[in-house]
DNA sequence: TCTAAAAACAGTAATTATTACTGATACTGT
DNA sequence: ACAGTATCAGTAATAATTACTGTTTTTAGA
C-alpha cells in the first residue's frame, strides 16, 4: 500500500535542496522548479516536501516568524538565526552528551530528539554595527 | 512616544496565561477571553499577544506544525512536545554553560540568546504502550 | 511491449493563521 | 471635564498551506 512511485520533480527538489545551504521555503523551492519544469505546481512542491520530509530524505525548519524553511542536509546540526537580517546559518552539532542525559534523568517520558537553535547577531551584521553601542550579553533560554 | 495605556483585555490576557500550563493558541486565549468580554475581537487578542511578547512579559512559541502558542511563564525553561499526543510540557533548563560557550568559540558571530527543545513520548503515552515494541532511543537533532 | 490500476501531476479552490484597516470607545495628563 | 490618542470591535485582506478535480505518468503484470 501506498506505493511510491517515481517522479522527476520529486528527484529534482531533493537533488535541488541537497545543493542549497540557504534553506529556501516551499516558494523559493518552487521558484527555483519552474526553471526546469516552468508549469510545476506549488502544490506538487508542497507535496513533495511533506513526503520527503516523511521520509527522513530532507529537513523541515518549522517557522522562525515566516514560511517553514527546508534542509537538504539531514546530518545532525543546528541552526543560527541572525536577529538582525533573518539569515539561518548552519552550525556544528555540540556535544550534549551530559546535558542530555541530565534532562532524561528528571524527565518521566521518554526523549527521542531534540533541537537547539541559536539566535544573535552574524558576522556580516556585526561588522556593519562595529561603531555602533553593542553589549548584549544576555544568554537566554526563549 | 508610544505611551503604552492601559488596557482591560491586556490585563486579562496576560492574567489568563500566568494561569494556564498549556501554551495556548491566540485562538484558545480569544476563545477564554470571550467568557470575559463577550465581544472582544480576536485582532485585540492578537495584538495584545504580540504586544505582551515584546514587553517581555509572555513568550511566543513558534508554531510546532499548527498555530503559534503563547507562555504566561518567562523564567528559563525549555519545552517537551510528544510526538504521540501533541502535548508541550515543561522542563526545566539544563546547565548549558559548556555548551553554550563551545559553540560561541566556533563561531563568528555574536550569540544572544538560543532554544532546546525536546521531543518523545510523554509519561502518559509511555503507559498506554507499554505492551507495544518500544525500542526507540536514538537522539537526534533534528 | 502493451495495458490498466493507481500514484503523481497541474491548476484551482478552500482553509487556516495572522495582519491591517476603519470608525467608535476608553484612558490619561492637564 | 476635556482633548488627544491608544485601544477597541468588527471586518477585510494577506500569507502559507492544504484539499479537490480531472489529466498525465509511472509501473507491475499480461
Amino acid at each position: 500500500m501506498a506505493a511510491l512511485k517515481y517522479s522527476r520533480q520529486r528527484e529534482s527538489i531533493k537533488e535541488f535542496l541537497m545543493t542549497q545551504t540557504s534553506h529556501p521555503t516551499a516558494d523559493t523551492v518552487y521558484e527555483n522548479m519552474k526553471q526546469i519544469y516552468p508549469n510545476i505546481s506549488l502544490g506538487t512542491v508542497y507535496r513533495n516536501l511533506s513526503l520527503l520530509t516523511d521520509l527522513g530524505e530532507i529537513r523541515k525548519l518549522s517557522s522562525f516568524g515566516g514560511a517553514d524553511r527546508y534542509d537538504g542536509r539531514i546530518q545532525p546540526h543546528c541552526h543560527f538565526i541572525c536577529t538582525d537580517c533573518g539569515k539561518i546559518v548552519d552550525i556544528e552539532a555540540p556535544d550534549t552528551g551530559s546535558f542530555l542525559s541530565e534532562v532524561q534523568e528528571d524527565f518521566a517520558g521518554k526523549i527521542t530528539g531534540y533541537t537547539a537553535r541559536f539566535f544573535g547577531i552574524c558576522e556580516e551584521c556585526m561588522k556593519k554595527k562595529e561603531n555602533q553601542e553593542n553589549s548584549i550579553d544576555i544568554l537566554q533560554i526563549v
